[in-house]
DNA sequence: ATCTCCAAACAAGTTTTGTTGATGTATGAG
DNA sequence: CTCATACATCAACAAAACTTGTTTGGAGAT
């Protein structure tokens, strides 16, 4: 267990990095469609092992997805509230008012 | 003006690359508030002006900041679209169904 | 026990990002 | 014109992120 102690804003950060790679948007459109086993995403994204499981490690630490250990598979699945959260975060950054506030430096 | 020809995913991962980080989630903060000028921002966040010069750069090529020039001043304000354009990629990568579609590899 | 398969973890190298200080350009003031 | 201000851009460096190949460990299967 991380010893956490998140502010708002390193969460942000934490979950659009998560977002921000070509590979890690893969992993999600894929999982979209339902639980997958880490073999599957090798396959079907002809990525090695190891960059798979560096960038599902990503995914996991920012809570994105989430594994569960199967014989000896991992399955894989998307976490919705992660992206309830991401809009909630969105939300609270867009500009507040029709800004025609002072502008400084005038 | 770059050339551009982003697809879908790579304007998720440019759009979600200038948001993960603290000193242009910062500056985006600030702009809430309305219209700023560079000056201010970098009193108000104590940054080297080069600094944010770069930040303000990554989050315009995002299309997340617009700028405006007036006399010597530059003033940056929030640009509303951008974070509808975020929500509704956030939008399409929710999960679909309840998948109790298949597991692989079982 | 031994062998195989799946996946995480590690290590080394490369690439991408971000920082800092210096330089360049435009605008306005004196 | 000369000088100061506001900002962008560049070059050099530092730090973080990603890739690739290898190793380790756990779970069956033989």
């Amino acid at each position: 267990m991380t010893v956490a102690a998140h502010s708002r804003t390193d969460r942000a950060i934490e979950l659009f990095h998560a977002l921000s790679d070509e590979t890690r948007l893969e992993i999600i459109e894929l999982l979209r469609k339902g639980e997958r086993c880490v073999c599957e995403l090798t396959d079907t994204l002809d990525a090695a092992q190891s960059r798979l499981s560096f960038h599902l490690r990503v995914l996991k630490d920012a809570g994105i997805v989430r594994d569960r250990k199967d014989g000896r598979w991992v399955h894989y699945e998307l976490v919705p509230d992660a992206f309830e959260e991401v809009e909630t975060l969105v939300s609270g950054m867009k500009p507040r008012a029709l800004h025609r506030s002072e502008s400084c430096c005038a």
